[in-house]
RNA sequence: GGGCUCGUAGCUCAGUGGAAGAGUGCCUCCUUCGCGAGGAGGAAGCCACGGGUUCAAAUCCCGUCGAGUCCA
């Protein structure tokens, strides 16, 4: 990135110095001319520790100080986002303030809810999930001050790098901040497919905020700037993104040996008394904080040797407060994670809070605390209850949840301990279990290798398990990056064709009952046609497309043309049609009729899910959301977030409560509104269905507003027009997700009478009222298991009788006493009883039996001559003969074949077998 | 979103093409003053469901349902 980048009026007029650092050799500036490093740790140790920056302040002290101060500068207040970002599909968590605003505001399609805005944002990132509790620096959670500006080419701009570099030195010069620490150094920033000239604001050693100047965006085919490898070209738009850690000033302001011990002291404290220790700053505070100040600069084991610290020493004073500081920092982040919505899961956002909660339970273990998680997540909210009151609301979810992860936890350590305790069994021959053997028991069961060797330990068989240190990043390898997405060139290719067509007028939304309108062709190419206007809904927000016919006014013979699928790009409306479409001629006058049943099949299921949504969330709680949807004519589905199997009460409940928001015949009301006024009045449960990019959104309120929602669908005008709602089945298609399948309207009618017709037909088969049923059903299948049980009894008693008979008519070949015969009336298994029993009584026998078109053999050999014949041997030639094949053991086999007609030769076959195979 | 593992007796699980098994619990009897313990016998299975391959499927293949787990 181009020097120039960094030539600030304000570093100029302030007597300011640029300089390379001497150890990583980036450029810096500073007041102070004799310095040297730039000082941002790894170059710098952490100088703050028991040497505080400025005086001691809380957090809420600097959230308040912060906020204030850019709002003294002509900042508007927003309040906090939620953590998890469900306005994005690339990111599942919240990870900084600029997130908020991320893509549309950025990119310029949607204005900000204020422009210059200041903002503390709550983020977590977990990338550093094991750093947690041992660097003294890493938070799953942290506070990101930020103040943005929106700057767009061609307008006044609000203001650039030399403000915001004024604002921070101001703003650090108002908290008492000495300004000759202070460095600002030059690093250019990437994310996100944007960038742009940084400076990271730097003193005693700790990055305390980051000023981005985001002016660039990644571009395929040669930019003007190209940053490690990627090309970028100037955005339209240009914006201050900064990002003030505000556990950081708190820290800075503390001098503490971690920012644990800055920001949730109290946390720590309770938990240190639940596990009856004493806080190692009480009793080892000095080499506590020589720990701290290298910490920043060099890894733990390095850091043991330079200090001599003992490993009785690491394993006694510093491995349990690392835990402890963890469970201190996991607390809060599952706080936020579960009052903001995220159920706990297998995939996606909710494995993320899995991962923490499980870390939590191991942690807790190894410090002997056995408080239910969910009490020290309270105690941390009540910590958090001036700045963050919201999250008391969720008490209850947050205690049901955490319990009930409990309970599986233990289950899944339960079953996959037994799992690698016999996994560790196979291997006690070898002596050492395999890596990939300890990879598969945790990628398939969940079990940490940290456990097995535990298990190894202690079970005496002696197994080595070898367990290297990347093993975590070997079973992330297993997992083969998925192929990124690539853009569709069928979708550039039309949107290179539309982007000069005006946008469709859709009367869909004006007209939803109509089934006619009349057109212009503005342009047809391949199988599309584009109109000025149409009636025919586009495939979108689940809702699947209209069909119907296109037709000319050429006379009566004019071409009609089947309209098959309609889509739209951009906003202009794509219809695809059957057959030539340039049979229509650009600037043509058409009529278009839509097939109505459909479309009203699909108007009440759209209906339908938005009341069954709000009577889920009712039933099930606030923290069902919507997780996807489709909608059909004979029946839809909605995909809710929730963390147990609904029971069939719960389903009948929320049943009921759809068809009563029906029979209320409640407004179903449609409006327009501003994007930013529309979150504000309602928050973020508008966007159950993905967030739209324009300024202005389309809001479907169901009633006095029991569902608010962005949403573009066709609408019933009420409630009661939806008709009746017959909720299907619940299906859970991965764990904390349940889906729900419904019909509304007629579709609703046909699925009761076909579910009606079942249980008549079934009815009908037994000669039984219906009501009858279950306890009818019930008899016959306890009856027919008696009866397979008389039948086995049966063919016991049968095979004696027949062992009796077929004694007498044994032939001797080669001294063997020999049955062959074919049994009329029985199967391979009744023959297999008889054999057994001849075998026992030492004759050796060739047994048949002819079913339809099959014949089965059996053939059996004494113990005593299972050295000089085999009957596996002796099955096999036989039933060769039969056109079959047949196996088993020396003593017993069978086998069959389809041949019946050559059934008296395959027994001769048999005995000849006999006679020549056991001399 | 992409993988991986698993569904067999009430419970915990073996069995991976050739007769449905073990441990535990349950029932009966023996032993004992009684309990524990021990001994003998017994009951208990749509081998999750539906297709396919095969002479033959709990076992192999495909699909469905259910459960667990890892990665992004």
């Amino acid at each position: 990135m181009d020097k120039s980048e960094y030539r600030i009026e304000y570093f100029e007029e302030n007597g300011f110095v640029r300089k390379d650092c001497k150890k990583c050799s980036s450029g810096f500036w500073s007041r102070d001319p004799d310095r040297e490093v730039c000082g941002d740790a790894p170059c710098e140790t952490y100088s703050f520790i028991g040497k505080p920056i400025f005086k001691e302040k809380t957090a809420d002290e600097i959230r308040e100080s912060f906020l204030a101060f850019f709002e003294s500068h002509g900042h508007t207040r927003l309040k906090r986002y939620p953590v998890v970002a469900r306005w994005r599909d690339d990111l599942y968590l919240n990870i900084a303030s600029i997130s908020n605003f991320q893509p549309f505001v950025t990119s310029g399609k949607v204005p900000p809810p204020a422009n210059p805005l200041v903002i503390s944002q709550p983020c977590i990132r977990l990338e550093d999930l094991e750093s947690i509790g041992k660097s003294g620096r890493h938070l799953t959670t942290f506070e990101m001050m930020g103040h943005h500006a929106f700057n767009k080419r061609g307008v006044e701009e609000l203001y650039w790098k030399n403000d915001t570099v004024r604002y921070c030195d101001e703003y650090l010069k108002q908290l008492g901040v000495d300004m000759d620490s202070v460095t600002y150094k030059e690093a250019p920033w990437m994310g996100g497919g944007n960038a742009g000239p940084c400076l990271e604001v730097v003193t005693g050693g700790l990055e305390l905020a980051t000023l981005v100047f985001m002016d660039l965006e990644l571009t395929q085919n040669g930019g003007v700037t190209n940053i490690e490898g990627q090309w970028y070209k100037k955005m339209e738009t240009y914006i201050v993104d900064t990002g003030y850690g505000l556990e950081r000033f708190v820290w800075a302001s503390k001098g503490t040996p971690t920012v644990y011990d800055a920001i949730f002291p109290e946390m720590i404290h309770e938990l240190l008394t639940l596990a009856g220790r004493e806080h190692p700053l009480e009793t080892h505070r000095e080499q506590m904080e020589d720990i701290a100040r290298l910490c920043g600069v060099m890894k733990k084991k390095e850091i043991a040797k330079k200090l001599n610290l003992t490993p009785g020493f690491v394993k006694t004073v510093i491995e349990p407060i690392e835990a402890v500081y963890a469970v201190a920092d996991h607390t809060r982040c599952l706080a936020f994670m579960i009052a903001d919505g995220i159920v706990p899961s297998n995939a996606k956002e909710g494995y993320l809070a899995r991962l923490v909660i499980r870390r939590s339970f191991r942690m807790l273990k190894t410090l002997t605390i056995d408080t239910p998680l969910e009490e020290l997540v309270i105690s941390h909210i009540k910590l958090l209850r001036n700045s963050f009151p919201e999250l008391e609301q969720y008490v209850d979810r947050i205690s049901e949840i955490l319990s009930l992860e409990k309970t599986r936890y233990e289950e899944t350590l339960i079953k996959g301990e037994r799992i690698a305790k016999q996994k560790l069994k196979e291997y006690s021959a070898i002596g050492k279990m395999p890596l990939d053997a300890s990879i598969k028991i945790y990628d398939s069961h969940g079990i940490p290798p940290e456990v097995i060797v535990e298990i190894a330990s202690e079970s005496g068989d002696g197994v080595a398990v070898d367990i290297p240190d990347d093993f975590y990043s070997q079973v992330a390898k297993m997992h083969a990056e998925e192929k990124k997405g690539e853009v569709d060139p069928v979708v550039v290719s039309q949107k290179e064709r539309t982007k000069t067509l005006p946008k469709t007028l859709k009367l869909y939304y004006d007209k939803p009952t109509e089934t006619e309108f009349e057109a212009t062709v503005l342009d047809t190419f391949d199988d599309f046609i584009v109109l000025d206007k149409t009636l025919f809904y586009p495939e979108g927000g689940g809702q699947p497309a209209d069909t119907g016919f296109l037709t000319t006014f050429a006379g009566s013979d004019g071409p009609e043309l089947r309209v098959e699928d309609v889509l739209s790009v951009d906003g202009v409306i794509l219809h695809k049609v059957a057959g030539a479409a340039n049979s229509i001629d650009k600037g043509a006058s058409v009529r278009g009729r839509i097939d109505y049943q459909r479309r009203m099949a699909h108007v009440r299921h759209h209906s339908a899910a938005h009341i069954v949504l709000w009577a889920a969330r009712t039933v099930l709680g606030g923290h069902v959301w919507q997780a996807g949807a489709q909608k059909g004519e004979d029946r839809s589905r909605i995909d809710i977030t929730h963390f147990k199997r609904i029971s069939r009460e719960e389903r009948s409940e929320i049943e009921m409560l759809a068809n009563k928001m029906v029979m209320r015949n409640e407004v179903i009301g449609v409006h327009i509104e501003e994007k930013n006024e529309a979150e504000k009045k309602y928050g973020f449960c508008l966007y159950q269905g993905g967030v739209p990019a324009s300024k202005e959104i389309r809001i479907v309120q169901l009633g006095a507003g029991e569902d608010v929602q962005a949403c573009a669908g066709t609408h019933c005008s009420k409630t009661g027009e939806v008709g009746p709602i017959k909720i299907l089945r619940t299906e859970r298609i991965q764990d904390g997700i349940e889906r729900l399948w419904y019909s509304a309207g007629e579709a609703a009618v046909r699925a009761i009478q076909a579910r009606e017709e079942l249980i008549a037909k079934s009815a009908a088969v037994l000669k039984v009222p219906q009501e009858k049923l279950p306890a009818t059903v019930e008899r016959f299948f306890e009856e027919w298991k008696q009866l397979k049980k008389d039948n086995e009894r049966l063919r016991e008693e049968l095979a004696e009788l027949r062992v009796g008979w077929l004694k007498g008519h044994a032939k001797v070949i080669n001294g063997m006493n020999v049955i062959a015969d074919v049994l009329p009336d029985t199967d391979t298994k009744g023959l297999m009883k008889i054999a057994a029993q001849l075998a026992e009584a030492e004759f050796l026998t060739i047994l048949m039996s002819k079913q339809d078109n099959h014949v089965s053999v059996v053939s059996s050999v004494p113990a005593i001559h299972k050295t000089r014949i085999s009957a596996s041997v002796v099955v096999k030639r036989v039933c060769e003969v039969l056109g079959g094949g047949g196996g088993g053991t020396p003593e017993i086999a069978q086998g069959g074949g389809e041949n019946v007609a050559n059934i008296e030769e395959a027994l001769l076959t048999g005995l000849r077998v006999v006679e020549e195979e056991s001399l």
